[in-house]
DNA sequence: GCATTAACACGTA
DNA sequence: TACGTGTTAATGC
């Protein structure tokens, strides 16, 4: 890790997280303690592939994205990460090399808990464990669904349901209706050219799902992205 | 036909 | 200035 670290306070990881508020006071303090925030720029690499896992992170406020680039130097997105996500655990668990990037979209504050306070989580306090089946869960449902949106829907379908899945509610609590993300990187996440993405994101807007900023978007209704396509 | 890449003008942070 | 957006033309499956 590299320097701008500070520690991070009660308020960010109580904003900035679905576990830390139902942890015992204790282990929420040990957490706590250990647990530092990182500043990171947009563009700027967070993890890489390859290198030893020896952190489980976590997004306190900003954007990351999951990605990988291929052997021709294609990147594809796996998933943004907003606020509120946590990522790492099962490279953790596993004892494994890290098997994605992992890229700052804007100015991030990243969350790093050591190995060690991670796995005494685990070993001490059940309601951590709960979260960790909870969120391992809902990603595998997530991830199946992206399989799923990527062989049978059409490229707005794809565009509407990778923002939609930016705000899932228990990967990401805390999040706005807002996410500043430029439409290169829709179209990273949906799989589907910048030219392509912008003809969709044009095409929801018009059916009022979402509004267009310079930037960013801003949702205005997260359940229509979510089933657009299927009715 | 439809998506992709490349290229361009223009606006914004 | 660098980046993001909207648009068009050429190209490919």
């Amino acid at each position: 890790m590299a320097d701008n670290v500070a520690m991070v306070t009660f308020e960010e990881l109580r904003s900035a997280s679905l576990w830390a508020e139902s942890l015992e006071t204790a282990a929420l303090d040990r957490a706590m303690r250990e647990t530092v925030v990182r500043e990171v720029n947009p563009g700027e690499s967070v993890c890489r592939v390859g290198e030893a896992v020896e952190y489980w992170n976590g997004v306190i406020d900003g954007l990351v994205k999951i990605n990988k680039i291929s052997v021709e130097g294609k990147s594809i997105t796996f998933t943004g990460v907003p606020r509120g996500g946590w990522w790492g655990e099962g490279s953790l668990i596993k004892r494994e090399a890290r098997r994605y990037d992992v890229t700052a979209l804007r100015k991030s504050r990243v969350a790093y808990m050591p190995r060690a306070t991670f796995e005494w989580l685990i070993d001490n306090s059940i309601p951590f464990n709960k979260f960790l089946i909870k969120q391992l869960n809902e990603r595998l449902g997530q991830f199946i669904a992206a399989i799923e949106h990527e062989r049978l829907l059409d490229p707005d379908a794809r565009v509407a349901r990778a923002i939609a899945s930016l705000f899932n509610p228990i990967l990401y609590p805390g999040a706005g209706p807002e996410v500043q993300i430029s439409q290169e990187e829709i179209g990273y996440l949906s799989g589907s050219s910048r030219q392509r993405a912008n003809q969709a994101l044009q095409l929801l807007e018009k059916a009022g799902l979402l509004r267009l900023e310079y930037g960013s978007i801003r949702v205005l209704d997260l359940e229509g992205l979510q089933r657009y396509g299927t009715v």
